[in-house]
RNA sequence: GGCGUGGUAGCUCAGUCGGUUAGAGCGAACGACUCAUAAUCGUUAGGUCGGUGGUUCAAGUCCACCUCACGCCA
């Protein structure tokens, strides 16, 4: 038994995310932890929205409230849906909080105490209507390469030409729109990465059983250019962790907050501690500080490829660099985009499925089952309606729901709602249990080194053993004949049931629960010896036919899905 | 423009350290069965492995260049 700590990568708290958020890093995170934890080991999945940045305080604005009131309703939105996707957090948490803060600012001051930190003063463009700074991408002109109107601080659209503020003919501020715009002197802490860089070279290149995506992002910004670059954790904002060097000021930042990459994985940390605060748990040192016990824990992390360089470089040299005997991470799991038809997924565009949406249309089962069986790890993955349609209704409908619906209504019709027992086991029914321990032992190993689709893979072929073996024993026509054997071969598969809602939990929670309790089996844990296992509804056993696990999605359906969710097209 | 990741049967994807006839699921065709959500099971389907050139006894699998897609950066 080993400790698992496993995080997904923080949502943003502006507004409800689409699906491809999900599968990214908070899904394919909670397959894994659900998986560990039925195979016995202690686990600790933590989460939390992220919740500070300019992006958070102009949504705030934009809904007319208080930035602190907004995150609370966001969160409490987020921590809900997360709750109707079954996502099994041990605590769902949020980066405004004030262990967080704490921890944020005990880290800063580690980090300057170890000569990692540096002051540095820039110009940068204030906007005397709105009161503060902005960022480079909320000003707007003239482009004065094409003459675009609409051209960013950053780069111009329509050109793709790369921009200074100063650059812009005409600047605006987009947020106001006001031109009342000045360049002003303001001193911000710079993490010296760069005098990290060696010791995360060969921290990362020791890392040689990570995705490719994850080492090749990771080297790509190590040995770019320059190599990796100092980078800027703090900002002229209100909302966000106040700079502090520990617990005393740091004279010269008063009024300015901790980037928001600087706080959000450290929110990975205080997560824990407020796992704790919540009275969920009592140590959450044992998990992230190695002279605490956490040298025994194995910490995985899930992140979309966006995500990986925060993860591999710059969280881990806070970690690093604070010279204190925090956890590092020992496995990224990282993955790539989820498109949707053909394009993007647009929130301004109304394109695609949010995840709001997408469970008003049908029970999480669905789109777990759809998600993970694509999950986009060596490649983008497209979202297709058709091809959603079709794979649940394959698979979840007719491979395994049909399964059950088939076995459980035939004992019915034959032999009541009872398990049958009369008859022994023959060679067919020995082979099929040598056939599923081979799966399973495939499926476990797929599981433990987080192959999300190929775990599927072997997961759907473990349900389609059943359907081969009932067809070829059928016991429909041995019953007419030899209704003995035919009890025998019942007994068998209505015990695939049970099993089956063991092994498929990590996947398709809520249909696993209605097989077991259909079944009147406990949830018998994982099947350490499959035959075993499969004597686990004895003779006179009784069990109920259950509902359709998975009604099929209709034609009707998907075709009014696909043009409600198509968005206006480019 | 530089870098990264991909481009394998109609579709979605596997292919470990290069090695006999390139695999799976779906779809399609045909057949079997009729217990079941018209579900299931079996068989078949012959894709110049994006293109060109090269290394090698041997390349989808290594190298170079080209091309397309996506992303990152400048």
């Amino acid at each position: 038994m080993t400790r698992h700590l496993i995080t997904s990568a923080l949502p943003y708290i502006n507004g409800i995310k689409h699906l491809g958020n999900l599968v990214g890093s908070q899904l394919p995170a909670d397959l894994f932890a659900r998986y560990l934890r039925a195979r016995g080991h202690e686990v600790l999945f933590l989460c939390a929205t992220d919740e500070h940045g300019t992006p958070a305080e102009l949504a705030a604005a934009k809904a007319g409230l208080p930035v602190a009131e907004y995150c609370a309703q966001l969160h409490e939105q987020q921590a809900e849906i997360a709750a109707g996707f079954g996502l099994s957090f041990d605590h769902f948490g949020r980066s405004s909080s004030a262990q967080n803060h704490r921890l944020t600012q005990h880290f800063a001051g580690a980090l300057a105490d170890a000569g990692l930190i540096e002051e540095v003063t820039q110009r940068q463009v204030y906007s005397v209507a709105d009161a503060r700074f902005l960022p480079d991408r909320y000003i707007e002109g003239t482009c004065p390469n094409c003459g675009y109107d609409s051209a960013r601080g950053d780069q111009c659209d329509n050109c793709t030409k790369q921009l200074d503020p100063t650059d812009l003919i005409e600047p605006r501020s987009t947020i106001s729109g006001s031109t009342e715009l000045e360049t002003r002197e303001t001193k911000h802490l710079f993490l010296r990465q760069s005098r990290m860089k060696d010791d995360l070279d060969s921290w990362i290149r020791g890392k040689e059983d990570w995705p490719v995506l994850t080492t090749s992002i990771a080297k790509k910004w190590l040995h770019d250019g320059d190599g990796l670059q100092d980078r800027g954790i703090t900002r002229d904002l209100d909302w966000g962790v106040p700079v502090r060097k520990g617990d005393a000021p740091w004279p010269g930042m008063e009024g300015k907050v901790f980037y928001v990459w600087f706080d959000a994985p450290i929110e990975y940390i205080a997560a824990a501690q407020e796992w704790v605060d919540a009275g969920k748990g009592s140590d959450w040192e044992s998990w992230w500080r190695t002279d605490r016990g956490a040298d025994d824990v194995r910490y995985t992390q899930f992140m979309g490829k966006d995500n990986v360089p925060f993860h591999t470089l710059s969280f881990p040299a806070t970690i690093m660099g604070s010279g204190e005997p925090w956890k590092l991470v020992d496995y990224i799991k990282s993955f790539n985009y989820l498109n949707y038809d053909g394009g993007q997924f647009s929130t301004s565009r109304g394109r695609g499925v949010f995840q709001d949406q997408a469970l008003s249309l049908l029970p999480a089962d669905y789109w777990r089952w759809w998600l993970l069986s694509h999950a986009p790890e060596t490649s983008d993955a497209e979202f297709t309606w058709e091809n959603f349609q079709a794979s649940v209704n394959k698979d979840l409908a007719d491979v395994l729901g049909n399964f059950v619906s088939r076995i459980t209504k035939f004992c019915r019709s034959k032999f009541g709602e009872t398990v049958p027992e009369a008859g022994a086991y023959g060679p067919a029914e020995e082979a099929l249990i040598a056939d599923l321990t081979e799966r399973v032992a495939r499926y476990e190993a797929q599981m433990d080194a987080i192959e999300v689709r190929k775990s599927a893979q072997e997961l759907r072929a473990i349900w389609a053993a059943g359907n081969e073996y009932l067809q070829a024993q059928a016991p429909w026509t041995t019953f007419k004949t030899d209704p003995d054997r035919a009890a025998a071969q019942v007994r068998l598969a209505l015990n695939l049931i049970p099993l089956y809602a063991v092994l498929s939990a990590p996947f398709v929670p809520e249909a696993a629960r209605t097989m077991l309790e259909a079944m009147g089996a406990p949830d018998a844990g994982w099947p350490g010896n499959v035959k075993t296992t499969l004597g686990q509804l004895p003779p006179g056993h009784a069990f109920t036919v259950p509902e359709v696990l998975f009604a099929k999605i209709t034609d009707e359906q998907r075709e009014d899905w696909e043009t409600r969710f198509a968005g206006t097209r480019d």
